[in-house]
RNA sequence: UCCCUAGUAGCUCAGUUGGUUAGAGCGGCGGACUGUUAAUCCGUAGGUCGUAGGUUCAAGUCCUACCUGGGGAGCCA
């Protein structure tokens, strides 16, 4: 008999039908007569009923399904008697294929704190949020693919090595095969990198952004959608070791069609994510309702489903740095000195600053470009006014900047120069001057980072829960 | 890295101004029950109080250091 899928199950199952379906128990409910148990086969958050009559079946077997057990059932389906669903599965043959011991098995039929899901990284995508987290980690991801795809960008395999260490993003992880304690050394008692595996130090990549420019200035528009590599010891439920980032590059694009790609991109992902992941978002939804009635009223955030509908069918606001300043130095909190940092123009925005104008002023994600030049990486295309770059950091309420990118400086002169001053070895970039020195062109991308998309769909407050097996410092369990 | 906070049963927590034998709920186990919805009812086992020092007649409780978790900040995606 065929297998079937309990989301193909309780779709399109009919009364009658006789099945075979695999799964792990849920829970047990016990009474004199009749067993009731909650399998769950990962297709989708709902369980299968399955309905054991106790006279029929061994009290040993019976007794082995615990939580977390392994199953194959045989059986017909009928219509359930009980409310709770459609559907249910008449058993006829019962077969444990994995016991659970129950006084080890650590995910019980009860609420457990994300916490301690986390140090049980490896059994918690048998809960229902976890299920729901990943099965949407995994639609966003074939839905980033589908995107491009139909746009016509092609999906450009950047390296993780990388040679480079120019990006400037961040500290890089050394990729080495020398001797850590004793390395052969040079005359001056340095490591001798022209022995290591590559005859130079290399690092795992922070973005595969100037590699990606090399591709869309000649296959016109690309994109980049994999692991990328911060040595940052930063701890915060925004930032990870190991993350993913999709970076698309595009030849011909100006700041603007870049807002405009990126603002109708992360819409599109949303609209995905509604649209196709109903069940899972609506539990997430009824989770995170829960979960905030602990709050004050002032705290709460909005509904799930709400702020992701809001968010696609609303315009974000686009202004300048110098506008955001004004619009910072004019506000409330400002006046009245409630703000940590301070406010002028060339400060790096604050996260409360940020706040402020996404969450207070305008209440919709914010598009903030041409920022001073000084905060910004040596890329990034100059202004005529000389103070400022075409950078773009799209903002979103709670979980801040989700996406950064700019047009970049296809004039080779000036990029030198800025590179000069930012002490950026130019030699060691040739490839990337080279761009500009051959059929260079107005070209821009942009950065989103992954797991920070996926925190807000499913609206999960830590990064370390929408990745599978979180890298962060001091942990690499799993 | 900085600031705040926590670490007590498998999990979530309570534990009074330091004082006898450390508690509850959930989960587990045993039993009861005419179909349950993380069932219900009765019973039961389960603890080196994060680690190492210190103060004290006496430490889960006070002090110091360290480890780990959580929240916030910085850096950023």
């Amino acid at each position: 008999m065929r297998r079937l899928k309990i989301k193909e199950i309780l779709t399109t199952g009919q009364p009658g039908d006789k099945i075979l379906v695999k799964g792990w128990v849920r829970t047990k409910r016990e009474s004199k007569n009749v067993n009731f148990i909650a399998l769950n086969d990962g297709s989708v958050i709902h369980n299968l009923q399955v309905v054991a009559d106790t006279s029929v079946y061994d009290a040993k077997l019976l007794h082995d399904i615990n939580s977390g057990a392994a199953l194959s059932v045989t059986g017909v389906l009928a219509e359930s008697q009980g409310s709770g669903q459609r559907l249910e599965m008449i058993a006829e043959d019962i077969m444990i294929l994995g016991k659970a011991d129950p006084d080890r098995y650590p995910i019980q039929p009860k609420k457990h704190s994300l916490e301690f899901l986390r140090e049980n990284a490896h059994l918690r995508f048998r809960t229902n949020t976890f299920g729901a987290v990943f099965r949407i980690r995994h639609a966003m991801a074939f839905a980033i693919h589908k995107y491009f795809n139909e746009k016509g960008f092609y999906y450009l395999h950047t390296p993780i090595i990388t040679a480079s260490d120019a990006e400037g993003a961040g500290q890089m992880f050394r990729v080495t095969t020398l001797h850590a304690q004793n390395p052969p050394l040079t005359e001056d008692g340095k490591p001798d990198f022209t022995r290591d595996f590559f005859g130079k130090p290399t690092n795992l990549t922070v973005s595969g952004q100037l590699e990606g420019e090399l591709g869309a200035m000649a296959l016109g528009e690309i994109y980049t959608f994999g692991p990328t590599f911060r040595a940052e010891n930063s701890n915060t439920t925004r930032h990870l070791a190991e993350f993913w980032m999709i970076e698309p590059e595009m030849a011909f694009y100006d700041l603007k069609d870049n807002m405009d790609l990126a603002e109708e991109f992360l819409k599109y992902l949303i609209d995905y994510a509604l649209i196709n992941c109903s069940d899972d978002l609506q539990f997430l939804a009824e989770r995170l309702k829960q979960e905030e009635k602990n709050k004050p009223m002032n705290q709460r955030s909005m509904d799930l489903l709400e702020k992701l509908s809001f968010v696609s069918q609303s315009d974000f606001v686009r202004i300048t740095y110098t506008e955001a300043i004004e619009i910072l130095k004019n506000s409330k909190p400002y006046k009245k000195n409630a703000f940590q940092f301070p406010v002028d123009w060339g400060i790096d925005l604050q996260s409360e600053h940020e706040r402020y104008l996404v969450e207070k002023h305008f209440q919709r994600p914010v598009i903030l470009t041409d920022y001073p030049k000084e905060i910004k990486a040596f890329y990034m295309k100059q202004n005529d006014d000389g103070k400022t770059v075409r950078a773009m950091d799209v903002l979103f309420p709670q979980i801040g900047e989700i996406i950064g990118g700019s047009q970049r400086e296809e004039e080779l002169e000036k990029l030198e120069k800025r590179m000069k001053e930012m002490n950026i070895p130019i030699e060691e970039m040739w490839w990337y001057m080279d761009t500009r020195r051959f059929g260079s062109a107005v070209h821009s991308g942009f950065g989103l980072g992954f797991e920070r998309l996926i925190l807000f769909v499913t609206g999960m407050g830590n990064i370390r829960d929408v990745i599978a097996f979180p890298r962060t410092p001091k942990y690499a369990e799993f």
